[in-house]
DNA sequence: AAGGCGGGGAG
DNA sequence: CTCCCAGCCTT
């Protein structure tokens, strides 16, 4: 259907935005952006590519940079498994492939965070290799246009989009067919309130002529959230502060906390303190102020509500042994602005650093 | 096939 | 409040 594509490209080029990353072709730079933009907006995510690009101008830079500085950088964005196989895609590439990155979408798929999806953006883009791209702007519109009312998050109703991708994709121009594709979702078949009246589609597509565009693309996914509570205790002394560096799997992998108290009970704080393991624990000359409210925060799959305590310790020695004992890192409270922490401890860590200057 | 994984903007 | 965003990985 060469129709398609043709309304489609001709639309983009009157309409499409200016966007860094559509103004090169270095496979690297292309690489960085689509893993930035996963499950993330355009507004979002540009800062971080405009750090990361600058921070790292080549993929040699970003495989010779420390865990802790990129992990800095991604501080914010989310998702930070992108960020770790960002920085292992780097390394890779730089040892495995000498440092030149695969043009092709059967090896760009074998980097560490790489699918289908940025697989295709990449060998499209930057080697204009023939591959659709199908991300979430691209299911609703192929979709509504063909009316396909089946659960899109089915493997077998994604693949039916693939093939139908396949078909329409322009040979001689996959690149700006993706990208046209893309951006039409973005702009103008949006998830709410599509202007359909004025859409270049509207003669053909099926879910307008049948009234469905409010119920297509259709979802069955269905995330129940958990809550959970959290106390964070933030041990300092004058010049020391100590954290952790979270592991293993599970939220916030690579990123930094506090000592973590984690119930899937609401505790007050009279109860909290006065629980045995805080007798034996907590040194005795600790001065010790909880927030009086938790903080919500909201993650795609659990609440969490989190009370922050100011724990301050005058005491070096004291200090580093309680560090020891509860395997936390004691390092200068001037360094942790350089280390990245879940978004939600940074804010309670930049009020906290501001409380201590007056 | 299903669930885990962030944070924020829009309606 | 709900939905969703240039998805991928693990089980």
């Amino acid at each position: 259907m060469k129709d398609f594509s043709e309304r489609l490209i001709n639309w983009y080029s009157k309409n499409k935005r200016d966007l860094p990353w559509r103004n090169t072709n270095d496979a690297y730079l292309i690489w960085l952006s689509e893993i930035i933009l996963q499950q993330t907006r355009v507004d979002q995510g540009l800062p971080y590519y405009e750090k990361f690009a600058s921070s790292f101008p080549t993929v040699q830079d970003l495989a010779n940079a420390k865990e802790d500085k990129v992990m800095s950088l991604w501080q914010g964005l989310g998702y930070y498994s992108r960020a770790r196989n960002l920085h292992a895609g780097a390394k890779y590439i730089s040892e495995e492939l000498k440092g030149v990155f695969p043009n092709n979408y059967n090896d760009i798929i074998k980097i560490k965070g790489v699918g289908p999806y940025t697989a295709a953006a990449i060998a499209s883009f930057a080697f204009n290799e023939v591959k659709p791209v199908v991300d979430g702007n691209v299911i609703r519109v192929i979709s509504r246009f063909f009316g396909i009312k089946e659960a899109v998050d089915k493997p077998a109703t994604l693949k039916q989009i693939l093939d139908l991708c396949n078909a329409l994709i322009d040979k001689q121009n996959p690149a700006v067919f993706n990208q046209a594709i893309m951006e039409f979702g973005a702009m103008a078949c949006t998830p709410k309130k599509p202007n359909c009246l004025h859409c270049i589609f509207n003669d053909k597509c099926m879910a307008l002529k049948n009234d469905l565009v409010d119920s297509i693309p259709f979802k069955q996914g269905k995330t129940k959230k958990t809550d959970k509570y959290f106390d964070y205790l933030f041990f300092y002394s004058t010049d020391l502060i100590l954290i952790n560096k979270r592991s293993g799997k599970g939220i916030w992998e690579s990123l930094y906390e506090g000592f973590l108290v984690e119930n899937n009970k609401d505790v007050a704080v009279h109860n909290f303190i006065k629980d045995d393991w805080f007798y034996d624990n907590i040194p005795g000359n600790c001065l010790i102020t909880p927030d009086k409210e938790r903080t919500k925060h909201v993650l795609s799959h659990q609440n969490l509500y989190i009370r922050f305590w100011d724990m301050f310790l005058n005491d070096s020695t004291a200090l580093k042994a309680f560090a020891k004992e509860n395997k936390l890192e004691a390092v200068k409270i001037d360094s942790i602005d350089q280390l990245g922490f879940p978004i939600v401890i940074r804010n309670w860590i930049n009020k906290w650093k501001d409380n201590r200057k007056k």
